[in-house]
DNA sequence: TGCAATCTATCTAGTAGTAGGTCTGAATGA
DNA sequence: TCATTCAGACCTACTACTAGATAGATTGCA
């Protein structure tokens, strides 16, 4: 076997949850598309609350890796905000939104657990953000009047809302919007 | 009755919308809110997926008149975007996210003819900020160097993404980004 | 080493409950 | 009188989830 069962059934299921959201997909769904039975699924995650908080988690290293990697780097801020907005372009790319937007679009008829593993995934990442910006304007790489703060909490949503909103609309909203986001928090 | 069966049925699912998406409310959550069988709502709305365009519709018009109303006032650029802001600052008050952002998240379980008028209520509210932006231009409140159109995007899709991330973590993350855009918008 | 016990990962077949939707007919009110 | 509005009983398909069993691999130990 390529992978185990688990990991192709996160896969499928994070797949799942960044076209069609938490309530749009069923067990029998990642049964067809993995090839078990939907009771086999239950063997692996008893829930399917315990699936998506799986999978929240996991997506969430990854998400914190990716963005950690770019911000480490001895970039410009510039080309760093263009890396990290190619990580969401990506995403677009191949068909889907982030599992935040996804799951924050329905986030009442989640259950409590997966609505703590959501929350903590937006302040990680936004907490990254933080960390590049504030870096940044110590360089001297901020525009004037700027807060790193802000700028964090204002990229994430902007990332988060022109990739949800491209999906639905069309791809140039989203990279129009990045490319003058970015023009205005460099100098 | 103080409104129509047909107006509370619209109320009710667009706040179940708001709140859980379109797939996270069914005909028996508007049966026990509104007071009639889940049979009698068939009688308004054939599917769900006429009650959806219905809805769709209905809010692109509120939405539209609600901005319109806003940009044709002689107010400067920055109270406008202001005003804006606390329409959806109100949606966050009200428990809940915009309509086009709770079926964007999961866009791909959405019948054809409910994503069709969901790109029709995106457009028709970028177009409204995008006719605000080249106003602001012509009478010098835009920042130099920003054109209306990435404006009214980025606008469009901050807006969206930063009421949908705050329902999902706090309402800070609102404020401060929309007031960090309002503060690089205006010059 | 041989063999029994146990574990892993899956199956078939089912549960109760809910989904959206249909049909027939009874009130209701202009 | 007659269209409007609704309810009751129903249907089929699907939901998450469970029970019980099985084939094969792994382990413990005499």
């Amino acid at each position: 076997m390529a992978t185990d069962t688990k990991t192709r059934l996160l896969d499928a299921a994070q797949r799942l949850v960044q076209t069609r959201g938490f309530e749009g997909f069923s067990f029998h769904d990642l049964s067809a598309e993995i090839g078990i039975s939907t009771a086999s699924i239950h063997y692996h995650f008893p829930t399917k609350r315990d699936l998506a908080v799986a999978l929240v988690k996991r997506y969430r290293d990854f998400l914190h890796t990716a963005v950690e990697q770019v911000i480490s780097s001895p970039a410009p801020l510039a080309a760093k905000l263009q890396q990290v907005t190619g990580l969401y372009e990506s995403t677009y790319d191949a068909g889907r939104i982030c599992v935040s937007g996804a799951l924050a679009g329905g986030v009442e008829s989640l259950p409590t657990e997966v609505k703590k593993e959501l929350k903590a995934l937006i302040d990680d990442c936004v907490a990254s953000l933080l960390r590049l910006f504030k870096r940044a304007q110590r360089a001297g790489e901020l525009r004037a009047g700027l807060d790193p703060e802000s700028c964090a909490r204002l990229w994430y949503c902007t990332l988060q809302g022109s990739l949800t909103v491209a999906r639905a609309s069309d791809k140039k909203i989203f990279t129009q919007s990045l490319r003058a986001l970015a023009a205005l928090t460099c100098p």
